[in-house]
Formats: C-alpha cells, structure tokens, sequence
DNA sequence: AAATACTCCAACCGCTCCCGG
DNA sequence: CCCGGGAGCGGTTGGAGTATT
C-alpha cells in the first residue's frame, strides 16, 4: 500500500558531525600507492592508517598498495582533510591521500569537502525560494545539478539531486504535477521562445523519446464514428466495450495525470467509406523505433473497443467506469507512460512488464482534459473479462512467425475473413486459437483490430486532425522537428495519431 | 513493542571532459 | 594529434531514521 502521507521526517542536519558514522557501512578496495609514502600512521577503521595493524593492509602496503576506506567520514578524517586543505588548498585530491596519509580515494575527499565540509555551506532545508528556482531551472535545463548548486550559494549539486528526487517521487506519488502551473505557463506563453531554444538544446542531449512529451496535442475524436462496417464479418454489430476490472483498476489517482513522456505520433491514410479499398500505411518508420510497425499496445485497443457511434473512451480517463453505465465521449486519446516502475504497470494491469530505461527525471506529466458529455452508449451486450486476458496473455508470447502481411484486407476493403484471421500470427502473436474466437466474438474482433493496419483503418476514417496542425505540410515538421520523414505530398489525407510508449518499448516486440 | 513501510541522504560508481606532456 | 591522469558530473545505492500498522 503506498502511504499518501506527507514526509514527516524533518530534514537532517548535513553537519558533518553527529551523522558521521552512521551511514553506510564501510568497504575497502585497494588502490597502488607509492611505497615512499609508506610512513602508515592512520588509524585502522577510521580510514586513517595505523602500521602494522592489520594483516591484509600489511601485505597490500608490502605489495605496494593500500587499503582505502569507503563509507561514512569520521572526525578524525575530517579533521584531517581540513587541515590538508588549509595547507595546501583545494585541488589535486589524489595528493591528499599520499600526502595525509588519509586513506581515502581522493574523489572521495573531493565529495566530502565540497558537500559537507566546505564553509558557507548551508545546513538547513531549502526554502521556497529556492524550491522555486530549483524547480523553473529543472524546467528549463534539465538534471544540470551543479549549475543549478551555483546558482544558489550555500548548495550542493548533490542536496539539490536529492532534493529533487524526492520531491519527484513524492509528486508522482500524489498525482500532483511534476512543476507548478505558474512555472509551466510562464514557459509555454510569453516564455516560450526560451523555453523552445532550450529544448531544442536538451533535444540533442535526451534520448529522442523524450522530446515526444513536448507539446503533443489531444486528438479531438468527437468525430470518431464506430465503423461496424469495416469489421471482420461474422462478429455482428454488437458493442465490444469490455467490462473488464482492467478498467476499474485504472480508477486511481493517476487517471487524470498520467505521464506521457514518450509517445510517437504516427500517421496513416485517410480512408473514407468512399476510399475503402485502400489499405492503410500505417506506421511510418523513425528508423528508431521499429517496433512501431508490431502489433499495437493492447492497452490501446482495449480502449478503442469502447468506441460507439459518436463516441470513443479513453480507458484512464473514464475512472469508475462500470457495464451498466453509459459512456461519454469525447475523451483525450492520451495513453499512460508506465516508464515509470514496474509496480506501477503491474498494478494497473496484471501483467507482468520489464521495467523501461531510466528517463524518469525528465518526465513531465501531461494533464488530461476532463470528460464532457457527449452521446451515452449503450450497455454492453456481455462482454467479459476475456478481453483483456485474451489480449495480455497473447501479447506475452514470444515473436515467431509470418508477418501481418499474410492476412491482408479483402479487395473490397473489408476485413479478411474469420478463416484468415484464425490462422495468422501476427509479427508472432499467436493468433490461433479457433476455440476462443468461435466462442467469443469480442476476441474475434480484438484480435483483428488488434493490428495497427485494422484498427486504424477504422479508427483514423473519423479522426478529426488537431487543429493546431497543419496537416498538409510545414507546420507539422516545424512543431516536431524529429519527425523530419514527413513528406508535404505524404501529408494529404493523413491523420495523426498519438501511440502510447508501451508500443515503443522494446518488450512489445 | 515489534514489524514493516517509507523516506532521506551520504557516499559510491561510471562516465565524460579537460588539460598537460 | 594522441594519450593518460585528474577532476567533475549525474545517476544509483543502501544504511539509518522515522512513521505507520
């Protein structure tokens, strides 16, 4: 259970005194040392080397190495490093240990004098000032802790990484979001220009992915309209929207905050009923991301099976969402991130997922506009559970297989047959189980839409583009410089879509 | 009172950058 | 220009303190 409380521990004090000795255990490792500096007067366990004390530390000087100390500083060792620097300043902290005799590696004295026992350092808990500078600097240029620590005087990069890493977690912890609207604003309005040069900056020192969390627009899907008529024949007109618990889970704090710090826009055909011959190029390729090209999130089609008529639901924007209750449309197409811990995905999904690569402390939650009526939707017609257990225990299993280009759409534009669907294995999911899909049409058209090239087919034939793009060339390319592929003629009837990063990881594949 | 959960933060580690020879 | 060592930086670890059960 995951305590909501607010911290109550008070700040320590970072005195060098007092918190010596109590923090890590100690361990040794060996470094060469000269043997001319062998005079060995300090103190065995306090980092300072007495001679002859210790057996090992005796053959290691004989072999002309010396044990160094690790672990929490003790006075004398302080004293000591203090002294050395009086004398000879700052600087060539490797000499420090040949010349002191301390026994410590000099980044390690390095780090002890400038977190703890340099003047002027300030001992006590930030003040909101401070958080607020931490905070607008993060926002600004990222994890640059020491330049952040000259900025304010009296700090450690190391207190402000730990600062920050704390108030992080605890923000994510709470649902709260990650900077205060005023900094957020300040840099999305009139502050934008700087903001945009910095991130231009941060973008060719990030991880590409993690530029996707800049200014990704809502799909306004009020013009989304369910096309039964694009469906796999035989699977009827009822409504797939599954009542799984899957979606109660996601009834937590988090629905309305859910980062999405790397999601892909990707573009497909425009078909219109008139056009539907046309199968769709889904997924361009980045080069990067090839996964984007495997079947989709089956997060993402769980949710796509909500739409109906004029509606469509986000799974984490519909918290409380219940069978006998109608749903109401139109939500944000946002999908969660998950990147951020394993427990995090495993509570909301019952599944079991690798965790993802470490990009957290950029991460900026999106806010997910609120629900606004729209059509209700009729109840469900039975769907169960089965869904989503299809689904996750499909996605589990290993690639093998052909690929999706063997099940192809029927010349008319409708979808292949349930023959062909059965015995394909899509970019090895394995597809094949007649027993289910006879029994349960609901998986019949999962497994079918759960393709990117069939699910949006008939998802994107509605999709109204967000307005602030400009679909048919530039303005595009100017708001996502990294999707420089896109191509002006390319553009024409394409719609945009916003892929969640369970797509990019690479254990989708 | 004991066990457990959670947070804090000092210190470590690996990597990169810089500079002098 | 290359190489090696020193310094610095950012991310991670894990022990200790504190709150909660």
């Amino acid at each position: 259970m995951i305590s909501t409380s607010t911290p109550k521990r008070k700040k320590l004090s970072l005195s060098s005194e007092g918190d010596v000795g109590k923090r890590r255990k100690r361990s040794r490792s060996v470094l060469p040392v000269e043997e001319e500096e062998g005079e060995g007067t300090l103190e065995k366990g306090s980092g300072l080397l007495l001679s002859g004390e210790e057996d090992d530390q005796r053959d290691n000087a004989e072999g002309g190495e010396v044990a160094l100390t690790k672990g929490p500083w003790t006075k004398e060792e302080d004293a000591i490093l203090v002294d050395h620097i009086k004398k000879y300043g700052e600087g060539n902290w490797n000499g420090v240990q040949k010349n002191s005799g301390l026994a410590r590696d000099g980044k390690s004295c390095r780090l002890r004098w400038a977190n703890h026992l340099r003047p002027g350092l300030k001992k006590s808990a930030f003040t909101a000032e401070e958080e607020r500078l931490i905070l607008e600097f993060h926002f600004r240029k990222g994890s640059k802790w020491s330049q952040m620590a000259a900025m304010l005087p009296g700090r450690t990069d190391n207190e402000i990484k730990n600062f920050w890493y704390a108030r992080y977690r605890k923000q994510q912890r709470l649902g709260l979001p990650i900077y205060p609207n005023e900094i957020t604003s300040k840099y999305s309005s009139n502050g934008s220009q700087e903001n945009a040069d910095t991130l231009a900056n941060e973008s060719s020192q990030r991880d590409e992915t993690e530029n996707f969390n800049l200014d990704i627009p809502d799909l306004d899907l009020k013009n989304f309209r369910f096309r039964p008529d694009m469906l796999p024949p035989n699977l009827g007109t009822q409504d797939y929207r599954p009542t799984s618990d899957l979606l109660g889970r996601c009834s937590d704090s988090y629905h309305n905050t859910l980062p999405m710090r790397r999601a892909a826009v990707v573009r497909c055909r425009y078909l219109t009923s008139s056009n539907s011959a046309a199968v769709p190029e889904v997924f361009d390729q980045y080069g990067k991301y090839p996964m984007l090209s495997t079947p989709c999130d089956p997060i993402l089609n769980t949710c796509l099976l909500h739409g109906y008529d004029n509606c469509i639901t986000g799974f984490h924007a519909a918290p409380n969402i219940s069978s006998s209750e109608p749903i109401y449309g139109p939500m944000s197409f946002e999908l969660p991130s998950f990147q951020n811990s394993q427990t995090q995905w495993s509570t909301w999904s019952g599944m079991h997922m690798p965790p993802l690569s470490s990009f957290e402390p950029v991460d900026t939650p999106v806010q997910a506009p609120p629900i606004e009526p729209c059509l209700p939707v009729p109840a469900s017609l039975g769907c169960s559970h089965l869904i989503d257990s299809s689904v996750y225990h499909n996605s589990n299993q290993n690639l093998k297989g052909p690929s999706i280009d063997s099940l192809q759409a029927n010349a008319d534009g409708t979808a292949p047959n349930e023959a062909d669907i059965i015995s394909t294995q899509w970019n090895g999911l394995d597809y094949d189980q007649p027993a289910a899909l006879t029994t349960h049409p609901q998986i019949n058209f999962l497994r079918w839409a759960c393709h990117p090239r069939n699910f949006l087919r008939w998802l994107c034939s509605e999709i109204e583009t967000p307005q602030d793009y400009d679909i048919n060339g530039g303005a595009l390319n100017d708001q996502l410089p990294a999707y420089r592929s896109f191509d002006k003629q390319d553009n024409l009837n394409q719609k945009y879509v916003v892929l969640p990063d369970a797509v990019l990881d690479s254990s989708w594949h």
